[in-house]
DNA sequence: TAGTATATGTTATGTTATCTAACATGTCAA
DNA sequence: TTGACATGTTAGATAACATAACATATACTA
């Protein structure tokens, strides 16, 4: 409680955020329309950025990679803010993010009778 | 070594740096120009502080507010970088802080044959 | 007491960073 | 092809910051 003071501090301008998460302020600007992050501003209406906000924008950023699209990134922000999911977050999530995408990815698949999922995509939730 | 990196990440604007020290950008800039602190410049000649910045900031109004002068902090500041005291830095430090801050303050007090020093201002020193 | 140094305020003027908004484009799926 | 989606690009306006010069209060010095 002294963490979690620092880590929603908007204390970061939008050049260092492009720098810390590789976006470009197009990108950023284009999350924040979505209304997947929700930056601070000044009182001249210039974007602040905390810790957290990074996190979410590498979130982001990782989910889009991976083949999920806004709307599906849109869905697991709710379910993470779900007060459902408020034991073992980390890992509840995980699964939860790892179901999204598959469901997703599957619907696709079989939508187009093909399989737009190879393996090596999934990698990374196991071990 | 992972918090080293942070620490010395020059992230920080202006404006933020204003606000986390108190201090305004008039004197951010001369205590610049007077070497007590370097920050990192973006591309278009900006300020971008770090951290550690911020520490270094805090410390010379403390300083000040004192009674050390700028001449007295660059002292201080000498004898941190110096290779001599990297042992128990901190606690060595304090004490090296509290002999200059105690013999500027006698000097003055000979020199004008009063006493600038008042109990209180040391106080903080002890315990 | 008059003069000087120190630290900071204030103002002027130029440059950099960011903003919004509009239009353009590449990719992919229907 | 057509359309949706995510992003690029450009234009014009404003905010934030830069340097530099001059002003000033306070505290020392002579």
């Amino acid at each position: 409680m002294e963490k979690e003071w620092r880590r929603s501090m908007p204390l970061l301008s939008m050049n260092i955020v492009m720098q810390l998460t590789g976006l470009t302020a197009r990108q950023i600007r284009y999350y924040e329309e979505q209304e997947l992050v929700l930056p601070a501003r000044t009182e001249g209406k210039q974007r602040m950025f905390s810790l957290d906000d990074i996190d979410t924008l590498l979130e982001i950023k990782d989910l889009l990679k991976t083949g999920v699209n806004i709307a599906g990134i849109k869905q697991i922000f709710e379910l993470k803010n779900s007060p459902v999911v408020s034991k073992d977050v980390r890992k509840v999530i995980s699964d939860i993010e790892l179901r999204a995408i598959v469901k997703e990815e599957m619907q696709l698949a079989q939508r187009q009778q093909r399989a737009s999922l190879r393996q090596g995509d999934l990698s990374r939730f196991y071990r």
